[in-house]
DNA sequence: TTAGGGTTAG
């Protein structure tokens, strides 16, 4: 009986449909395979379609077979799944095969989606190939992808993974220059990353001019991280200055800060405001935790009293379950140098 | 459907 060939893709087609709906990808590929072994005609859409299907899947292996059947054809996918592709890719690091969808694309004069390359730029990052990445950076302000919060948030905190603290800086200005306004991650990134390196005023000139702009809002892990950078480099002022600042921003100092605090305190021998500090949080709604006492142990072992130190430990810390390897490191460190 | 992870101890 004569059936047109129409009728016969529409089958495929509806095949393939119904075992992708219900997650049976092997039987979806299998009457994909016979649909491109069949008389009928296997258009570039049928191939977009099914190799989107498969990226979705994780299925990358595959998408790449069928994508090496299709170009010899003539056809080439749509701008949405090659970014999907390339975004896939980066799951599994195919740096390569990327490098050469992307010469595909510019073939094609169509560029990848942000997403794309953010998450191409982040594994870059990740891998430490920073060279690449600000390459990549590069090709990408030249084809008028412009770069977002994002991409310049992972270019920040990958350059000041690598210590090259002058460029992070720049690609920080620069994204200010461009009217983008760093967000909660944005700063972090920075605050973080120079507060590492040591160059914590310069990340509390950067970050504070933004939110006293008006220009960012942000959480406390920001200014924690400045706070902890302040008191490590021994400006117990400007931590303070930075608590107090936060609280007016309606910011409340949570666990971290208070231990950050306490970890100062402990270790220049300021034990009563150390001790004031912990009864605060003990009437406060930020109890204490294990890192909180540990560094009361530690005050005591530092001013030479061992057995103050296990008196505190038996009657505040083993009721409360407070005690663990760092605790007993501590003490028996004290015991066996006192 | 699609992305940025990062603050405190011995």
């Amino acid at each position: 009986m004569y059936q047109p060939l129409g009728v016969h893709r529409l089958i495929y087609r509806t095949r393939i449909a119904s075992y992708v709906k219900a997650g049976l990808i092997d039987y979806a590929v299998k009457v994909f395979e016979e649909m491109t072994l069949s008389e009928c005609r296997v258009f570039g859409i049928d191939y977009n379609r099914f190799i989107g299907v498969l990226i979705r899947h994780s299925r990358l292996d595959l998408a790449h077979h069928y994508y090496s059947k299709m170009a010899p054809l003539g056809f080439s996918l749509s701008s949405f799944t090659y970014s999907r592709f390339i975004s896939g890719l980066c799951q599994t690091k195919e740096f390569m095969f990327i490098e050469k969808l992307l010469n595909d694309m510019d073939r094609l004069h169509c560029v990848p989606d942000i997403w794309a390359f953010n998450i191409y730029l982040n594994l870059l990052f990740r891998e430490n190939r920073e060279e690449s990445a600000l390459e990549v950076f590069g090709r990408m302000v030249e084809r008028g992808r412009e770069p977002d919060v994002v991409t310049f948030t992972i270019i920040i905190d990958g350059l000041c993974k690598m210590k090259k603290f002058d460029a992070a800086v720049q690609f920080w200005r620069n994204m200010l220059d461009k009217g983008i306004r760093p967000d909660n991650k944005a700063c972090g990134a920075l605050a973080v990353g120079l507060c590492d390196g040591g160059q914590v005023d310069l990340a509390y000139e950067l970050v504070i001019g933004v939110i006293s702009g008006g220009l960012s809002e942000v959480s406390t892990l920001v200014y924690n991280a400045l706070i902890s950078g302040f008191c490590r480099a021994g400006g117990i002022d400007k931590a303070l200055a930075i608590v107090s600042f936060m609280s007016r921003t309606g910011c409340k100092p949570d666990l971290v800060t208070y231990n950050v605090l306490l970890n100062y305190c402990c270790n220049e021998f300021m034990f009563e405001e150390a001790v004031k500090l912990l009864k605060k949080m003990e009437c406060s709604a930020t109890e204490p935790d294990v890192y909180s006492y540990n560094q009361l142990l530690k005050a005591f072992c530092k001013a030479n009293h061992p057995d103050k130190a296990y008196q505190f430990m038996v009657t505040k810390m083993v009721p409360k379950g407070f005690c663990d390897v760092v605790s007993y490191n501590t003490i028996i460190k004290a015991f066996l140098q006192y």
